[in-house]
DNA sequence: CCGTATCCACGCAGATACTG
DNA sequence: CAGTATCTGCGTGGATACGG
């Protein structure tokens, strides 16, 4: 981030800068329920790829927004859980899901797929 | 963005959507309080350039964010204001804001001239 | 199982010049 | 004043192979 940018950045963008990267808000929802292992989530997320899950939960790490938890063993073990901080963002997240499921079809205009697939699921919010 | 992608997205992810933008947030915080013409959101956001200013504008006019008023004379006046729609999404925004804000010593750690700055002005939330 | 390294294509965004 | 066009560099993210 350069300084100029810096320089007149507002709460929001502090809020949305650790949670906009293209995989951490899915990432965040999944470990928001409990903590998981980095094979859970490369398959509850599977268009992801090693490299970018890694670099995901790198920098929500580096964030404060989760914790990396090593067992050190063979094979290796790996789970990623929400730091205390990181559940602080909860409570603002919900609104901000609230409101893009209550305007989910207005987003997407032709709900295609879309909200099929979404609606499959039990409960997001 | 891709059809893989849209088929795991969560309510989140579609508000982040619409409002992740380099410089949408702050856009839309200048609007939050009234209507402003191009050139008042240039001088507000002194970085952001002619062309990504009209990038932004457009995006978030496409997705119902705002409203574009065109008056047609010479020399040429455009207004941009937030649409109804826009203003819903203030209520969630708040909460991120209030978030950025609380938090904004542990986002940027060493914290630089960024809170100075910050502090400067009014209010943000 | 978990992570890193390398290569590469694409899109984002800055600078600049130009139009109505 | 408001917006577009072009050129260009750089970061992001995908694919793949490899390592502890």
């Amino acid at each position: 981030m350069t300084e100029s940018k810096k320089k007149y950045r507002i709460g929001v963008e502090a809020a949305l800068d650790v949670i906009s990267g293209k995989w951490k808000s899915i990432v965040f929802y999944h470990l928001a329920t409990e903590k998981k292992r980095t094979n859970e989530l490369k398959n509850l997320i599977p268009q992801i790829t090693q490299k970018m899950l890694t670099k995901q939960l790198r920098e929500l790490e580096r964030d404060g927004i989760i914790n990396r938890i090593i067992y050190k063993q063979i094979p290796p073990k790996v789970e990623y859980e929400l730091t205390e901080y990181g559940r602080s963002l909860k409570t603002a997240l919900n609104y901000f899901c609230e409101w893009g499921e209550t305007h989910l079809d207005k987003v997407y205009g032709d709900k295609n797929s879309v909200l099929d697939n979404f609606l499959d699921n039990e409960k997001h919010c």
